[in-house]
DNA sequence: CGATTTTTTGAATCATATCAACGTACGTGG
DNA sequence: CCACGTACGTTGATATGATTCAAAAAATCG
């Protein structure tokens, strides 16, 4: 059950088996259904959540309609709307299952005092938060400056893994392309030659 | 010399005079002319830059010798390519001054003790990375889903003291838009009505 | 000042979006 | 287990926003 949580953890900071046990917790699970939501457009987010088991997106609804995918979330990684959790704001974002899920939740106050009490969950933290602003980083040079192509080809490169789990016209989304275009660029990319 | 520093660092967390005294030993004090470098292309990133005063950018050259900027850092930022200075290898951004500088330069291993003697400074350094992140996961939302118009009005609405300092033409590399429709988005926002 | 850099303007072109239609796959209840 | 309805993916025709290339105007700097 914490399986995920520890490897994450381990990869990053060393714990004791005390400091696990103090850490399991803080922690509550919670089952999602595939389809089922974690967050909603509206409510603040109460969780932070860590994926056990399964794949999530975050996501925004535009005035058209349009869904414009933020992220994605499978088995150890860290999935939420930061801010609206940190602030206590509404969130504008919707998280869904889009498999069925094992999550371990923490909440603004459990994960407050996890940081006072777990010095070393800190340093998880900052590390963490590190490696996802570097991604962050390559994800905004790719955006504005790369292809339809060249982006499809990247996320190739970086998530095969997601791309085998997830609709199509999802991974369209989450380059800011249309799945018409993603569609078309995915026949160029298979017929020449 | 160290008023710009200990302001962000007092907005995040609180140090004692006997903190701060300690904290101060870790940096070294570094001007920086108008269109020097503080990382060059090619070269490892040395330093984590706080900005005491001036202007600075990072940016990256494409094959065709496009330049693309991905940050820029004025007083009260922190500048560095982070994935060359935590693992060592070689950048792929330069860091160059677009106006007279301070900086206040932190070296990997003075971080890294600095880390582990002051818990609190891992602590700020943890939040401010939050805050990174959230202002990184906007501008891919706006980069992905925003006409050349709507970037160039956000960008007004969050760092009007940025454009203000900065030629047009990296206002227009930093949204990832051409000199030229940057400026013809102007002319359409001042003509109309 | 003159020289360089920056911004603007125009015309042609290109990549991607949009709209619409069609085929296919999927899973859900009868 | 089949049939039906909904999701998803593909394809074509057209529209559009942004880029590219070229050159002139304006601003800035030494």
């Amino acid at each position: 059950m914490f399986e995920q949580l520890f490897k994450s953890i381990n990869e990053r900071v060393a714990l004791t088996e005390e400091e696990k046990e103090l850490c399991k917790t803080f922690y509550t699970f919670r089952r999602l259904r595939k389809r089922q939501f974690l967050l909603q457009e509206g409510d603040v987010c109460k969780y932070n959540a860590f994926v056990e088991k399964g794949l999530l997106r975050s996501y925004t609804v535009d005035d058209k309609g349009n869904e414009h995918i933020i992220q994605f979330a499978a088995e150890g990684w860290w999935i939420s709307d930061l801010y609206s959790f940190l602030t206590g704001v509404t969130s504008v974002y919707n998280i869904e299952a889009l498999e069925d899920c094992e999550l371990l939740l923490l909440t603004k106050s459990a994960s407050d005092e996890l940081l006072a009490r777990l010095p070393k969950f800190e340093s998880y933290q900052r590390i963490l938060l590190q490696g996802a602003y570097i991604a962050m980083q390559r994800r905004i040079h790719a955006s504005l400056n790369q292809t339809a192509e060249e982006k499809y080809l990247n996320i190739i490169d970086i998530y095969p893994d997601i791309i085998q789990r997830v609709p199509q016209h999802m991974v369209a989304s989450y380059l800011g392309l249309t799945p018409e275009t993603l569609s078309r660029v995915r026949k160029q990319l298979i017929l020449p030659k």
